[in-house]
DNA sequence: TATACCATACTTGTATACAAGTGCACCATA
DNA sequence: TATGGTGCACTTGTATACAAGTATGGTATA
C-alpha cells in the first residue's frame, strides 16, 4: 500500500481511511487482494484499534470484506454493486441540479463559476492532471448550492465502487469534453433552466460509459461474477 | 437505555448497534443526552472497544456528535438533516419503483403479495402494532425487486433522522391508510404502471408531513437551530 | 506412499491499560 | 466577598494484551 504521511491535526483513524479509500480507488490495493489489521497497521505505523475501526467502516460500504478468524480482502468487483452506485448517481444528481436551479444565489454561482473557470485555464494549458481534482469539486459544489451536501458525503463512499471500475477502463475518457459539460450545466444553472440541466447530467453521465466485458476479459480475476 | 439481551451469534459491535438505533430511533436516548463510552460500555455489558466501533459508525450518520475529550451527545434534531433525508427517501422510492415496475417477477409478486396480505389481515382483527415492522418491510421489499437492496440498506441509518422525528408528532398517523397505499402500489407494479406508482409513493410519502412548528413548540430543546 | 493428526502461526474480536486534553469544584489569597 | 489557581475526575484517542477460531505444514502411523 502507498502510504504518505498523517496530517497534523488527523487522527489515526482518519488518516488511515484517507489512504485506504485512496488505494483502494487507485488499484493500488488491487480487488480480492488479502489485507491484514496487523500488516497494515504496520505499514502506516499506527496501532490496530484505528485502522480497524477504518476497516470496519468499509466494510459497511462493501469495499471491504471481513470474515472473522480467517481474513479480510478488498472487495472484488461486483456488477450488482457498481450498477446500484450508478443508479443512485445518476438519480441524485438530476434531483439535485434541479433543486439548485430553485436554490441559487450570486454566492452560489461565484463558487461554481470559479471552479469552471479554473477547469478552463487549466485545459487551455494543458494542464489536464488538475482537472480531476476540480471535477469533483465541481460536482460537489452544485450538492452545497442545492443544500444536499450530506448527501454528497453520505454517497462518496459507495461511489468508489463506480470510480474504481473507471479507472480500470483501457482507456480512461481521456477527452475532456467535461469541461465543456460543466459549463453548459452552469449556464443552465443560471438560466433556472431544469430540463436543461438533466438533460446535461444525463449526457455527462454517459461519457463515463464503461465497458464492462471489456475490462473483465482484461483483468477477469478482478470480478465477483 | 433499555438494552435486551444480545442474540447468540451475534458480535458486541453489532449488539451495541442495534441498541444505540433502537433507543435513538425511540427517543429513549433523547436529543441532546450526554453519553460516555464508559457508561454505555458497562449499561451493555461489553468492553468499549466494540460499543466505540458502533457510535464512530453512528456519527458518521451524525446521529451522534463527539467532541474529543469533551463528551459525545445524541444529536439534536437538525432540520436540514431530517430535509435531506426526506428529500432522499422520495427521489429514490420513486426511481425505485419505476425500476419495481420493470423488474418484477412471479416470485417477486409472492413476495409483496404475502406482505400486504399479511397487513391486511393485522388491520381487520385490530393488531395495529405488526404493521409497523411489516410496513418497512414491504419498502424494502420493493428494493429487493428492483435490484436495489444494497441503496435501501445504505439509506437505513440515515433515515433514522427521519423516522425519529416522525415518532415526535403529537399524533402519529395511526390511521392506517398506509395499508391500502401498500395495495394500490402492489397493484401498479403488477401493472407495470409506472405513472401510478409514482403517484402513490407521492401521496404515500405526504402521509409523513410533519409539522415541525408544532414539535419544536413542545419540545424547543430537542432542535438544533 | 497415503492418511490422519497435531502443533503452530496466522486471522479477527474483545478487553484493558495508558495518553492527552477538558472542565469543574474547591481552596487559598487578596 | 471576589478571584485566581490547582488538582482531580471525567472525556475520547490510541496502544497492547488476550481470547477464540482457522488453515497449513510437518510428522507419525498404517
Amino acid at each position: 500500500m502507498i502510504t504518505d504521511t498523517k496530517y497534523p491535526r488527523e487522527t489515526a483513524r482518519d488518516y488511515a481511511l484517507r489512504m485506504l479509500k485512496e488505494n483502494i480507488l487507485s488499484l493500488e490495493l488491487k480487488p480480492g487482494t488479502a489485507i491484514s489489521e496487523n500488516e497494515l497497521s504496520a505499514a502506516l505505523k499506527i496501532s490496530r484499534t484505528p485502522l480497524r475501526e477504518a476497516i470496519v467502516e468499509l466494510a459497511k460500504a462493501y469495499l471491504i470484506e471481513i470474515y472473522p478468524q480467517k481474513g479480510s480482502f478488498i472487495s472484488l468487483i461486483d456488477p450488482k454493486m457498481v450498477e446500484e452506485a450508478r443508479f443512485l448517481r445518476r438519480i441524485t444528481d438530476t434531483a439535485v441540479i434541479e433543486t439548485a436551479c430553485d436554490e441559487i444565489t450570486d454566492e452560489g454561482i461565484a463558487l461554481l463559476e470559479d471552479n469552471v473557470a479554473l477547469q478552463e485555464y487549466y485545459l487551455s494549458k494543458g494542464m489536464t492532471d488538475k482537472i480531476f481534482e476540480l471535477d469533483n469539486q465541481f460536482h460537489k459544489s452544485i450538492y452545497v448550492v442545492a443544500k444536499k451536501d450530506i448527501i454528497y458525503e453520505i454517497h462518496s463512499t459507495l461511489m468508489i465502487h463506480f470510480d474504481r471500475v473507471r479507472n480500470l477502463s483501457v482507456e480512461t475518457v481521456k477527452d475532456f469534453k467535461v469541461v465543456g459539460d460543466h459549463r453548459a450545466m452552469l449556464e443552465a444553472i443560471k438560466n433556472k433552466d431544469k430540463k436543461t440541466a438533466v438533460e446535461l447530467v444525463n449526457k455527462h453521465l454517459g461519457r463515463y460509459q464503461i465497458d464492462e466485458k471489456e475490462i473483465r476479459s482484461h483483468r477477469p480475476e478482478y470480478f465477483k461474477a
